[in-house]
DNA sequence: GCCGTTTTCGGCCCGACTGTTTTCAGTCG
């Protein structure tokens, strides 16, 4: 059983327990326990994991045992009973924005409704207005809920989000009445995927920040209108919510919207026990304001150091704060270089001179250029002729560079055997051999992972590109077992990439944190296929940060002859 | 259900917005 597997089942757990009307508390001991395992770098199914497990944050002795039983046997006698219970369908409802545990439970209780189809039927039919506690406003509601669960149930690739944001972010600052404005929750974090993006501003007059928030031409629904805080839908079909601050509480706002929300509590928790109360207006004595203009205020008020957003996710960052082992956190001023791009030469834009004009104007030292070798026509991918053709062609195009290479490399097709797409000879004349998996993605997990690890022990070898393969929002990843890739990363010296390209983002946070953790070096590569892809770098950071990545972990924050050494040995 | 150099019992983060209510419960983040 893996971690995600776990998780499910306590996150459905917790959510049976709460339409029962279990204590709070309860319920949430389970969410704590699945978001511990989600994020873990580990399988716990490995047996010398499992000692360790009650030892895990927010796991005691009764969620350790029921761990151990689902690791032991596939299954969980607790759970199997709560699956039984009346209640356990209507944790579908929980998917409908507007629903929360008590409606799920009184709309089946007074009415019997078990399903989407029920439920949508009855508000239809006027039905759900009789109950206490709703009214017309709210069968109209969750209709319109059930229409936008249908509709827009995905989340956003960052990348998608990220820009759309910005826009809107620079639309509201033309207003004079605007002081400062920010990005905050996940979109701050830059998390892989975005559900919603929050902006949080600062101004003396909020109500006429809110009119022109929900006025802007991008805007296609309101879903909320308060005095502080107004939320919308844009025609991209994603919610935009807006909060609006004072100036001297602005640090402790930022705080409050980047999240995470477990993040959030174990920090409220920290004031609790110093007597403090954290909310996003400041951190407060009594009823004395003691801190809140800045973030830094904040933390030094529960006694720590300023943490980075991409790490607020309470996955041990609030613990490594405490003894003052934060990660300093690889930045794009580090990065020399990229080390997986496409020309013209197979599936890019671009002529191998004009990206290589890019990667400079970015103030890089170097750029592989590794286009495809591989037998599917739709890259044109080079064939071993043509490779020594393009060696030919960077020679020439280096002699136009001072203080900066081109470097010869390929992205190289691993064959569904593990055998490579192009034959060693030619490999050996490469600076740079990033290899990658492009087809047959639905083999066994014993097979694929045979497959890369073969790549990995061949001696051209450098760099195994994107190495699950996933898309985000459509593909899964492929089945494959990392932590035996990783081994043999490890054992024989290769690099993983975190494929920057937006859509990938591959290694995730989690693999990255994993790699570190095993001593295995990253390539953050953009994977352009134009000379604007470059810039997607700031992503593939973004996730590195994530995943805990500091400058020494990236094998493209080193110097051109470092770089070279390294790759030779 | 978890957790503890104040605690092994009694706490557990905090507030805005909505809709249905006359003071609040439910939902959300």
């Amino acid at each position: 059983m893996t971690n995600q597997e776990i998780t499910d089942i306590l996150v459905h757990i917790s959510q049976i327990l709460d339409i029962q009307g279990e204590n709070p508390f309860k319920t949430r001991a389970y969410l704590r326990a699945a978001q511990t395992i989600s994020s873990l770098t580990f399988q716990l199914n490995s047996l010398e994991n499992r000692k360790e497990i009650g030892k895990l944050p927010g796991i005691g002795s009764g969620i350790a045992k029921k761990i151990e039983e689902l690791l032991e046997t596939g299954k969980l006698g607790y759970y199997e009973d709560l699956k039984k219970s009346k209640y356990a369908p209507l944790t579908e409802f929980l998917k409908i924005p507007g629903i929360g545990p008590k409606h799920a439970r009184l709309v089946h209780d007074k009415l019997g409704i078990k399903t989407v189809e029920e439920l949508e039927k009855a508000a239809a039919d006027g039905k759900l207005r009789v109950l206490p506690g709703l009214g017309e406003k709210a069968e109209k509601n969750i209709l319109q809920g059930i229409q936008q669960m249908r509709k827009y149930k995905e989340r956003f690739p960052l990348a998608f989000i990220y820009p759309r944001a910005m826009a809107i972010l620079e639309d509201l600052k033309k207003l004079k009445e605007i002081k400062k404005i920010t990005i905050a929750g996940s979109l701050r974090r830059m998390r892989d995927t975005i559900a919603d993006a929050d902006v949080l501003a600062v101004s003396d007059n909020p109500e006429k920040i809110m009119e022109a928030f929900i006025n802007l031409p991008q805007v296609a629904q309101v879903v909320a209108h308060g005095h502080t805080k107004s939320s919308i839908v844009t025609k991209d079909r994603f919610q935009v919510d807006l909060r609006v601050v004072g100036a001297e509480s602005f640090g402790a706002a930022s705080h409050y919207f980047t999240g995470s929300k477990a993040h959030n509590i174990r920090i409220r928790s920290l004031g609790v026990d110093k007597g403090l109360k954290i909310n996003e207006y400041g951190v407060f004595r009594k009823d004395k304001r003691i801190a809140g203009k800045t973030e830094e205020e904040v933390f030094s008020s529960v006694d720590l150091p300023y943490i980075p957003p991409e790490l607020r996710e309470d996955r041990g960052e609030i613990e490594a704060a405490q003894k003052g082992n934060l990660p300093s956190l690889v930045e794009a001023r580090y990065i020399k270089g990229d080390l997986h791009v496409h020309t013209n030469w197979s599936d890019g834009n671009n002529t191998i001179e004009e990206m290589a004009m890019a990667a400079r104007r970015k103030g890089y030292h170097y750029v592989a250029i590794c286009d495809h070798a591989s037998s599917m026509g739709i890259v044109h991918g080079l064939s071993a002729e043509r490779v020594q053709r393009q060696i030919i062609e960077i020679r020439k195009v280096n002699k136009n560079f001072k203080n900066f290479r081109v470097l010869c490399g390929t992205e190289v097709d691993i064959k569904p055997d593990g055998e490579l797409d192009l034959d060693s000879d030619t490999l050996r004349a490469l600076d740079i051999v990033v290899a990658a998996v492009h087809s047959k993605f639905t083999q066994p997990e014993k097979e694929m992972t045979r497959r890369i690890v073969r790549a990995i022990e061949n001696p051209s070898v450098h760099i195994i590109a994107h190495p699950t393969g996933r898309i985000i929002g459509k593909r899964e990843p492929y089945e494959v077992d990392m932590d035996k890739v990783m081994d043999a990363c490890k054992a024989n010296g290769k690099i993983l990439e975190l494929n920057a390209y937006p859509e990938r983002l591959d290694l995730s946070d989690i693999h990255c944190r994993k790699a570190k953790e095993k001593g295995i070096k990253i390539a953050i590569s953009t994977d352009a296929h134009m000379t604007d892809h470059l810039e997607w770098i700031s992503f593939g950071i973004a996730t590195a940060r994530r995943g805990w990545i500091e400058p020494k972990d990236v094998v493209n924050t080193m110097t051109l002859a470092k770089l070279l050494n390294y790759l030779r040995h």
